[in-house]
DNA sequence: TGTTTTATTTCGGCGTCCAAAAAAATGTTG
DNA sequence: CAACATTTTTTTGGACGCCGAAATAAAACA
């Protein structure tokens, strides 16, 4: 059941609104957030002076002139989120180590710090300690105590659960459900959640998938998928949800590095695609590392030189994604379908048979309205993507309940 | 972004919660409802009386008597949707034929009407004028003026664009986009609505799928399939998602109704099962009409007695579909699946191999919390689900809008 | 008949919104 | 440079819908 309404949602909801105005598009006069929220400017300078008392909002004399130089009238007085309000931090766990990223309120990275760790033999107990540590370390070396810290936001690589707040299962790990979501809680005494790496490219995205449907695909040493249903990004019951890179393509296929056989990641991946073109048999159990981008350099100009092995690997990885993006098509009919990763190197050479296997796999009327897109590689947009998803859900449940949530609202009332 | 809140908001949305609590729980006291919806008795006192204002919803004073027989303190009394408020009407179009449904506003159905109709060759232009004058004539028949119907539901066999309103393509008709709602709005002066059959059963799960990540196959003449998503059916951008009989199984495999190769229905519908037990060609074009119950009860009967053939059929239906099904858990990791429908009849045939199929093309990890269930055949699930899905539609755009919107508030204010 | 119990309504207060009026801050003009 | 024009922001007063508390209603019980 819908959660009843009463004066209480009315302030969160509008809170919400004008963070989220903030947020997607900066800084900006109240009589502009009026127009974008709909809100009334009584209502605008009633909520943003809450805000600005809260601490979360300030407001700004600073910012550059206009284009047309001065209009008449009393000035614009711009208001912004403000940096101090609070700071979060993005934790990438993949099979090359572990990377930190210290944002502020605003979403700007105030530091970062990328470290080698040897994963694959971790223990799941000890696990947790470990990235603690790397955290506490890192916080200690830029001077920032952890309770100005009101969130951690973990991206892995693998099948995240971010319910339980662990790692179902990850290529970077030998073990399998790695508690990590209450080791760090305990241990730096700061809320935290997990969730898979693809995902965050989606929730990345953000603003600019409004109410759509769309698919963010991730190529590289593995295939990720993050699902944006109806503009938000969709993360399963459980926490694992598109595990597009395990979804079979075909019934006793190729040995993945999930252990099955058949993944479109066995063919599809760095290492399936090199498997294929190196003449392996497809049960060859896959590496453990990951494939160094030159050999990957070497084998896409191998196939663009006209090596006929390498050429059908790269096929067969475009027919895997290809029939794989099909079967989602006619599930859940998306709008856009984003490839990206650094697998999209290879774009001319795999995306002319993914589109082929798409055509041969989907009835035209669902296929008419899917618009495909390669974005460039930037393999920022996880912690990126974590930091904004982060941040907004902060918005969401703990900025938007403002003066009644905390007590400091008494205080106020009395004096 | 999200809607912005005001006081018309909160009415709206509790409004729609009062009305949501007795559609789901029938007639009861005020003071439940207040448990329920989480309301002050002071704010059901009023809600409910300006529902009862509007003639949605009516004091009952001939409830049943209570298990205990008769407690202390003053009786409840008990209130109900008005069955009078309004009426909607339920169309099923498929292979078969047109079905009518009409319904009070509570959903209990007071008349229904069936026709076979040659619906494979006819005219887009003129189908929706023939389904108009079914539709006039069984509601003259009824004494019913159009008036008193608030809305129309339409269901049907394939893929409908409920965007455009037109049913995009259809094994009941050769044509493809053939316009639906617009001639039945113009020619009867009622607002309609279409969809695939398959998401009304899904719809009419409605409240027993809270929040939850569903899928409901349906197995008979076609495959088909509503999904529910966080609690509520998915369409899709166009109205047109969930394809799953016409999501692809094998590249380049066994021809479908639809004209391609290698969809799910082309092994696991009644037409695909017969063929292949038939040993025809899988290139065989399927028949026009539908298969004949006593041909898949003959055909059930001859498996169960041993037939090679046949049990090899209902195999690959069961793979066809279990394959089908692996995929989109890797997708969607849904909690339920629910197979429904005539082709149940062959469960045990086909069950075994599908849920050997999930085996093999699902990560344990997700496969473990997904239950399968198989519901009792009940071929009056999609006109319900219409009717449940039109009734629900109704009293989230008009019935909560309440006085405000209605214009006869003004009346009231100045009388 | 009075007491107890439970359901519902009434009343007064609160929080949030909005429209309209007022104030603030600047440019324009005679 | 003072009065006017223009735009933004704040203040004021009223409306609406919620809630808690008190009042009222309608029964069973004693």
């Amino acid at each position: 059941m819908r959660e009843k309404a009463d004066s209480d949602l009315v302030r969160r909801q509008n809170r919400r609104i004008v963070l989220d105005a903030l947020r997607q598009h900066g800084p900006q006069a109240r009589v502009e957030l009026g127009r974008r929220t709909g809100l009334s400017p009584a209502s605008i300078t009633s909520i943003s002076a809450q805000l600005i008392d809260d601490d979360i909002v300030r407001e700004r004399h600073d910012v550059p002139p206009e284009p047309e130089p001065q209009r008449r009238g009393r000035p614009l007085t711009h208001i912004d989120l403000n940096p101090e309000a609070t700071h979060v931090l993005a934790v990438k766990i993949s099979i090359d180590g572990i990377e930190l990223a210290l944002a502020d309120y605003r979403g700007l990275i105030l530091a970062r710090h990328m470290e080698t760790l040897a994963t694959y033999d971790a223990k799941p107990e000890g696990f947790g300690a470990t990235i603690a540590a790397v955290i506490k370390s890192f916080l200690a070396r830029h001077r920032l105590p952890a309770r100005r810290l009101s969130r951690i936001g973990v991206a892995v690589q693998g099948v995240a659960d971010s319910q339980a707040g662990s790692i179902m299962w990850s290529p970077a790990f030998r073990a399998r459900n790695i508690p990590v979501v209450a080791p760090l809680q305990n241990l730096l005494g700061v809320a935290c959640s997990i969730a898979n790496d693809a995902n965050m490219i989606a929730e990345g995205l953000g603003s600019r998938t409004e109410g759509e449907t769309a698919a963010v695909v991730f190529m590289g040493y593995g295939v990720g998928m993050g699902l944006i249903i109806g503009g938000t990004v969709y993360h399963g019951p459980t926490g694992a949800a598109a595990e597009f890179g395990h979804m079979n393509h075909q019934p006793q296929g190729a040995l993945c590095r999930c252990g099955r056989r058949g993944c479109i990641e066995a063919y599809a991946a760095d290492y399936g695609i090199l498997r294929s073109a190196e003449g392996d048999s497809d049960r060859l159990p896959p590496p453990l590392s990951g494939v160094p981008k030159e050999t990957m350099l070497a084998l896409q100009e191998a196939a663009l030189k006209g090596d006929a092995r390498a050429i059908a690997a790269y096929r067969k990885a475009g027919e895997a994604l290809g029939f794989g993006l099909a079967r989602l098509i006619a599930l859940l009919s998306p709008t856009r379908i984003i490839l990206a990763g650094p697998g999209t190197r290879a774009v001319e050479l795999i995306v002319p048979h993914l589109r082929q296997a798409i055509e041969d796999g989907v009835v035209d009327e669902l296929r008419r309205n899917v618009e495909i897109d390669v974005v460039p590689i930037d393999t920022d947009m996880i912690i990126k993507g974590t930091i904004d998803s982060t941040l907004r859900a902060l918005d969401a449940e703990v900025f938007s309940a403002g003066p009644l949530g905390k007590h400091h609202a008494m205080m106020e009332k009395s004096a």
